[in-house]
DNA sequence: CCAAAAGTGTTCATTTTACACCCATGT
DNA sequence: ACATGGGTGTAAAATGAACACTTTTGG
């Protein structure tokens, strides 16, 4: 390639795409929202945009991020950590030519994992949001309201966040993004159960992430939020990697 | 492209940059290249360079590792697996926007693992190609002809694709990627303990990983070319995924 | 009282680790 | 003969899985 005019590379647009999860009533959900301009006009698609000139690709998903849900995030690149931010990392990047009918677009997929929240607030330029189950959406498209078929090649991207969920709450402690910042052990359990969609013994689960050094941090209160006895609080402790992993169960 | 004039978003450079990773002589080594033009003329780099018009990321990165060393390559993604080809998989994305002191460029990583390999064919517009052991890379830069200090963020980029294959060959078939087609139980383990820096026990590890399914598949012939006693040769097995998994000793 | 969820103890099976020992070749 | 790496046996230790049982609340 000749020296380093403008002309002498393809231009391409960049853009991010955001993969933001949660579980919701037992359900590992997705937020997705209703595109308001062609192509795929009116079609549910993952939340995201175009990356603007000085900014950085975690900046740009962190500011769509807000734009269209009103969440606050953070990634393990940025130091300050404000109280009940969701969690960002990147997911990977799509760049099959034929992805945007418009022109040659690269998508930066980025990762959120949020608690449960109160209805997403839509903003910017979308026509709506609202979380899905995710067997609903990289299932078989059925094509009715509660299998829409996802916009460009979102349902792959989907699938590769869901992937990514799946198996890095095995060996990290990122199952507790998906919790209020106190939590009990049940309702951490809960969390693996919905995103693995598998039933866990409660009473082992219970020993094994007490056990694990630097997962769990008891903050001294109890709750009663879930009936029963009352249990403990808990915050997430400062470890990130887990030793021992959590082990899901053979399939 | 109707409603989207070009000038609507702001444009970008794509480019792939590669990790190529080897073992050689019980070194975890990189493959590094030697900069032809501005900026860092001169200087030692990650192969890379532009995405064409009509092709995707990853064959953007087959067809530059394939420019720049002669190697040919097979991911996850492709179907057909030419005899001998080396790994590629997508790693990160990398898009500051003063990380290219000329413009906006965002660089695509990939990860190579190939088994060792007579001296690099340079070809392209490298001014040289070489092996460099990864800690001579990511270590404190000396800046000596030992310890070059690569151009652009590569040595983030690097140290991203090394953690990446240390992590990842404990839980996937990947560390086969490293050794020729056949290759004996001793050879693998010496990948083991080049990437992860430790020592195993040779009789241990012989029981786990020809004991893990799929992960190895005997040819029926023998070596000597290691000394002692012949061993048995294997080939890859069909798994991808090791269950159990491979445990990387404590630090 | 009962139901529900939290949490503890105990037992058995499996896996990991450490290391003694034998095997088959080259020199 | 002996050095070198390949490979098996085995027993102790650590871990994981299953499940009986107790605790503390709300209704």
């Amino acid at each position: 390639m000749p020296p380093y005019e403008p002309s002498a590379y393809p231009p391409f647009a960049v853009t991010v795409d955001l993969v933001v999860l949660t579980v919701r009533r037992h359900a590992l959900s997705a937020l997705i929202v209703r595109r308001g301009e062609a192509p795929f006009q009116g079609r549910w698609a993952l939340p995201g945009g175009f990356v603007r000139e000085e900014e950085d690709l975690s900046e740009a998903a962190a500011r769509e991020l807000a734009e269209e849900t009103g969440l606050h995030a953070h990634g393990p690149v940025e130091e300050d950590t404000p109280a009940h931010a969701a969690h960002l990392e990147q997911l990977a990047t799509y760049g099959d030519p034929k992805r945007d009918p418009r022109m040659r677009v690269v998508s930066v997929a980025h990762l959120v994992l949020a608690p449960d929240l109160p209805a997403p607030r839509p903003g910017g330029d979308v026509g709506g949001a609202r979380w899905a189950p995710v067997e609903t959406l990289v299932g078989p498209a059925d094509d009715d309201e509660e299998h829409p078929p996802l916009a460009f090649d979102h349902r792959r991207i989907l699938a590769d966040g869901v992937e990514r969920a799946r198996s890095k709450i095995e060996y990290s402690s990122l199952a507790t993004a998906f919790c209020p910042q106190e939590f009990t052990v049940g309702e951490l359990r809960r969390v693996y159960e919905a995103v693995w969609g598998v039933a866990l013994d409660p009473r082992n689960f219970h020993r094994k992430v007490t056990g694990t050094p630097g997962f769990l941090l008891p903050t001294g209160g109890t709750t009663t939020r879930q009936g029963g006895r009352p249990a403990q609080l808990f915050q997430a402790g400062g470890a990130t990697i887990l030793n021992p992993p959590m082990l899901r169960p053979e399939v």
